[in-house]
DNA sequence: ATACTTCTGATAAATATTTTCCAGAAATTT
DNA sequence: AAATTTCTGGAAAATATTTATCAGAAGTAT
């Protein structure tokens, strides 16, 4: 790293140079990424000292140096977090299990560092609502996290309805839609047209709409009052939910905290339901 | 934040500014504090076009372009939350996006250090299987995870079939089991009775059973020739289903690539189908 | 299918940056 | 304190980068 190796060289520098140096290092590595001329200004040296402290350091010139600096940048934000060797013990870090892993968590905490807490919690404030109808809409992959939302939330609120974009009876869902109404929309990559109509239709009647997509946003993001983009590659033909996933289960449990008063009886009753067909074996 | 500015803009950009916006957010900010030559480059669109689009986002030019995003960098050097102990930036390590997430990383660590990779191979093989007739069983809540499973197989092997226990229909599809055949099952704690049935049945007939359960296990342990216990808690009122999804996409994967000569026509046809997006130029 | 508009990239011109050179300042040695 | 060495920064030269121009390509509308 170009900090270390300064912090190493401070000894031989000269006392220009030292000042440069330190500096560099003040606010490291912003300060090296801008021209020349900048640091040596702001750093209230000469610009040929600058040019002569960068060779001593090793390198052929400025430009190479501030390469190497963008690199370190790369490689900073692509794995701040000491990276778990291996996730499957036993595994070769090659094999699927470790690689998809890596993949996952990396995407993990590229969605997360991106997200604004304050829309989150907005979002959560949205859904939560039960003085408004929710609508829950799904494609053609991503029915599958829309249902898990909505089956969580079922037990948690009363007017919740699950629309699957690709079934053709959604157009009766939307007679009802009032204005304020919520829609939860998810759109991944190969965006649907359905389900962009659809979009549409709730937008003009005045819903509010929540959107999950993927790093490069589905078109219904233009539509959105708050939009989360989450990130889905991994080593694979497909793309990864997982990230999604752990958005909706923590909205979930967020809401859930929101509104345990009023909840805590609805999952009771249930509770007592589901015993009484015996659809569940008592746990201990 | 220019990202966001990017993001927003993204509509009225065209296809090679659109391009080149992916470019710059997918390992953002390092590359755009290179030349802009260079981003043009990496990007795969000519030198002008850069140029342009940094006016359109509303820069003088590309210097100040670089300026802003030295200027982003350096705020974010100077938060002290830039200590990644929390997974969403700006929020308090209590939020629930770090509380949940922390527990959900913990879970896939202790999940997959647990798992066995020659089983999970072994698993693998089962599911791929094209000679023998595949069942996805899934339960109340499980059975999204079950059909997210099925509908990728689908575009994999043929003979597949998702079976919802909680359907009252499902003795009718256990009518055709065959020695041999593989049951993948999902049984996560509040453990069902019709899912345990099922698994009974179906071991009867002197079919396969891989079962996805939690650290506690089913019952259906018992009758399973590969288990997987995922770890399951969370700060919530359920249960995470996170590591559970992680692993169906690792197990997609890999099967994937153990039959990718023969599904790699399928592939592409769907490809074509599904994709209405237009947003990504060809490849060569 | 044709005309029209918009977009794109090669090239050249303009601008900015980096490097080199050198004379004078500062520090060190004698 | 003088001589010597090392360091420093101004300015010019060399190089690189950015911006503007324009013709052809791609896309859209008629």
């Amino acid at each position: 790293m170009i900090s270390d190796k300064i912090q190493q060289e401070l000894e031989n520098l000269t006392r220009a140079e030292r000042q440069l140096a330190h500096s560099i290092l003040d606010n490291y590595p912003a300060s090296g990424l801008g021209p020349l001329s900048a640091l040596a200004k702001s750093a209230k040296v000469s610009v040929p000292t600058v040019a002569r402290m960068v060779q001593k350091l090793g390198f052929k010139g400025y430009p190479e140096f501030q390469a190497e600096l963008r690199e370190e940048l790369k490689a900073k934000v692509k794995n701040p977090i000491a990276k778990h060797d291996t996730w499957a013990e036993g595994a070769p870090s090659e094999h699927m299990l470790n690689q998809f892993t890596d993949a996952v968590i990396d995407n993990i905490r590229l969605t997360l560092g991106q997200i604004e807490p304050r829309l989150f919690d907005e979002a959560c404030a949205l859904v939560a609502a039960s003085n408004t109808h929710l609508y829950v809409v799904g494609g053609r992959i991503t029915h599958t996290l829309a249902e898990y939302l909505f089956l969580h939330l079922q037990t948690i609120r009363p007017k919740i309805t699950h629309i699957q974009s690709t079934s053709n009876a959604w157009p009766h869902y939307l007679l009802d839609v009032q204005k304020g109404d919520v829609f939860v929309i998810f759109d991944m990559r190969r965006y649907e047209n359905n389900t962009l109509k659809l979009a549409e239709i709730a937008h003009a009647k005045g819903a509010k709409i929540v959107l999950f997509t993927d790093q490069w946003r589905s078109p219904i993001d233009a539509l959105a009052d708050i939009t989360f983009s989450n990130r889905i590659e991994v080593p694979s033909a497909w793309d990864s939910a997982a990230t999604t996933l752990l958005l909706i289960e923590t909205m979930i449990s967020a809401i859930q905290n929101l509104s345990w008063n009023e909840t805590k009886d609805r999952m009771e009753e249930l509770e007592e339901l589901f015993d009484r067909t015996k659809l569940f074996r008592k746990f201990n």
